[in-house]
Order: C-alpha cells, then sequence, then structure tokens
DNA sequence: TGCACTTGTGTACAGTTGTTTACTAATGTG
DNA sequence: CACATTAGTAAACAACTGTACACAAGTGCA
C-alpha cells in the first residue's frame, strides 16, 4: 500500500499502475501482491480506509486546537494545509479518486466526505454558531465548506510544498472562501428560493 | 481523439489508456496513431483544447439565454446540467483531468476554468449586478461559483443520466450553492477578514 | 498527368503485463 | 518441539504493450 501510495505522490495517476510496478516499488517479487490483495481496486478501497483515519487525525485535531470562534476559519485552513503537506501522497490519491475509474473507491472517498461534513455541521450546532440555520441548510452549507476545501486540495497539490508564496495564496483563497459562505449563511434565509 | 473520449465516456481513466487501445476502438491500426499525435499526453492536451470549445458554447448559451435577473442561477445550472448531459464524456475527461497525471493537461483545464471564471464576472459588471464589490472579491466570488459548479460536475457524472430524480436532487443543490455564494457576496464587506 | 503530401497498412521486435503453479523461509501458538 | 499459518520466491506463459520501418492508397495542386 505506501508503495501505491509512493508511486502517486510522485505523480502516477493510481488508475495507471500495474501490479508488478508497485511491486517493484515495494521490493518484492510480484507474486506476492496476490498474499494481500485480489487486484488493484482491493488495494484503492484498503488506501481509502486508511484515509478515512488521515481525515479523522485531521478533525481531532481541528476539535482540539480551535480556541476563539473568531479565528476559526483561519486556524481551520492551516489545520487542513498542515495536514495535505504531511500526508501528500494520501491526498494524491483522494483528490484522483474522486474521479477515478473504480467506482467503489470513488464512492468511498465521497461518503468520507459525507462524513466529514456532517461532523463539522455537528460541531457548528454544538457552538451554537449556527442556530438561525435549519438542519437542512446547515448539512447544506457545511457540505458546500467541504467542497470548497477540497478543491482547494487541488491546487495545494498542484504547487510544490516549498513554494511558501503559493502556498500562503492558496491558504488566503481558501480562507475567504469559507468567509464568504459563512456570510452567505449569516444572512441566510430558509425558502430563499 | 473520439475514440479517446468514447473509452473515457465507459468509465476508463484517461491516464490508463494505451495507444494500441485507443486506435484499436478507432478501427484503425496502431502505427496510425503517431500520424497524429506523439503520445498520449499530447492527444490530451488536444482534447483540452476541444473541451474550451465545449466550454465555450456552454457559456454563450448562458449569455443569450438568460433574460430575468431573478432566474439567473436556476438558468445557468440548467444550462450547465443539459450541456453535461450532451457532451458527457468531455465532462469526463475534465474532471478526470483536474487530477490527473498530465502536468499539462491539468493545467490546461485550470485556465479553462480561470477563463470561464473571468468570463462571468465580466457579465456580472456588465449586468451591473455586483456593484458593490470591488473587483478583486468579485472575481473572488466568481471563483468559488465555478468551483461549486465544476464539484457538482463529479456529482453529476457518478449519476446515470436517466435518473431524473437525483439530475433533480443535484440541480437543486448546485443552485442552493449558488445562491448561498451570492447571498454571501451581496453582503461581504472588503477586508471583513 | 505527374508530383508532393497526408493518412493508413503490414510486419516485426523487444519489453512488459497479469496470473498460475509449486516450492521455501519465517512466524507464533499449542 | 511440532505444526499450521503467513509471507515471500522462482520459473513459466500467453497476451499485450510502444515503437520502428518500408510500403500503398488517397488527396489536391501544378
Amino acid at each position: 500500500m505506501s508503495a501505491a501510495l509512493t508511486l502517486v505522490g510522485k505523480g502516477r495517476h493510481f488508475a495507471s499502475l500495474g501490479i508488478r510496478e508497485v511491486t517493484r516499488q515495494a521490493g518484492v517479487v510480484p507474486t506476492s501482491f496476490y498474499r494481500h490483495f485480489r487486484n488493484m481496486d482491493d488495494l484503492g478501497l484498503q488506501l481509502v480506509d486508511e484515509l478515512g483515519l488521515v481525515l479523522r487525525r485531521m478533525m481531532r485535531e481541528g476539535r482540539n486546537n480551535i480556541l476563539q470562534a473568531d479565528k476559526l476559519m483561519e486556524e481551520s485552513v492551516g489545520i487542513f494545509i498542515s495536514h495535505v503537506q504531511a500526508n501528500r501522497s494520501f491526498f494524491f490519491f483522494m483528490a484522483q479518486g474522486l474521479a477515478g475509474e473504480s467506482r467503489a473507491v470513488q464512492e468511498g472517498i465521497r461518503s468520507e466526505m459525507r462524513f466529514f461534513a456532517s461532523e463539522l455541521a455537528n460541531d457548528l450546532r454544538r457552538m451554537k454558531l449556527a442556530e438561525h440555520l435549519s438542519d437542512g441548510d446547515l448539512d447544506m452549507t457545511c457540505d458546500l465548506v467541504v467542497r470548497s476545501v477540497a478543491f482547494s486540495l487541488t491546487d495545494l497539490l498542484g504547487v510544490s510544498p516549498d513554494d511558501d508564496y503559493q502556498v500562503e495564496q492558496i491558504r488566503k483563497r481558501t480562507t475567504r472562501f469559507l468567509q464568504l459562505i459563512f456570510v452567505g449563511a449569516a444572512h441566510w434565509k430558509s425558502e430563499s428560493a
């Protein structure tokens, strides 16, 4: 699994990886692959599970470290970026999987994102930061937040992690996106359509 | 090119396509490939150019058919969805390319999206729909709009085009996203950070 | 009519792929 | 210690891959 991840981190697309290629990277004979996985899709699914762990760690760090509500978005984006940089290959895999060729992997990643969004909605409810929103509207808002951040992910993966200037731009832009969304949520009226 | 697109439309990932496979689908001998392209990346780049045309057609239809400002978002989303359904394979290619393995294709698609966002900003300026926003803030808003719609694209490609119920859900959700963003923009104050 | 150019064909080759089968080394539990 | 399980190996195979080369049919222009 980490061999596959390494290759993905080097810019290869998961869909184009072969069994022999992965085992070669792992320093192991091709037949060994079958001791652990039935095929590449299977390996992909197990990577999705591990990705889930990475995302949960990120979420926990967010919950523990965000103290003042007024800095909520800056800090969240900061945590997000630092986790992406620390697990670059995993997030490459995630970004690829959103439009990947295995339907199962795609659905797995999508469901991780839904989970993330619903946890975010719960947190906001608990912090009483969105009391004027109906449950449905809060869910929608959080969904949009998660999507926007996920899209920033592709920006972030497109620049070198050492390019501080570009990373800073992405950080600022993502933060502004979130602020814009929450300004919208603050003035949102149900059935405004 | 249309052979490659057909394969992508059938669920294959562009990065995993081979020359022989594409020429087989095209009903042509493998060596013919080299008459037109140097390699698969080259083919991908030419597909990006064609994708640009598809997007421009969509934009034009938007400009011609949107009459009342109050239905602007419903109609825009409607046009978007109908173009996606009419050019499904192209949009598959686009969604894949955002995290593809060819840096050049990736950059090409990204730049098409930037172009789209800046045209959108110009239109809104021209229609005097965003006069309280600075240029930078309007650009940001349009960027977020385009990203949100692009993300909905992956939703749309994940369901069958005949599944009217799901398509309708996506349409509604996307429209609400845009409304939320524009409510945010309407109440946005520069330097609100 | 002849000529340059474009597109497609046929054959060939060395390298790579996924997968099977039979065998071996390492592991931890009773 | 013996045994069952797990993880890795070696050799083999047919199928497929990208690419090279020389050649043929179709095109539009002089």
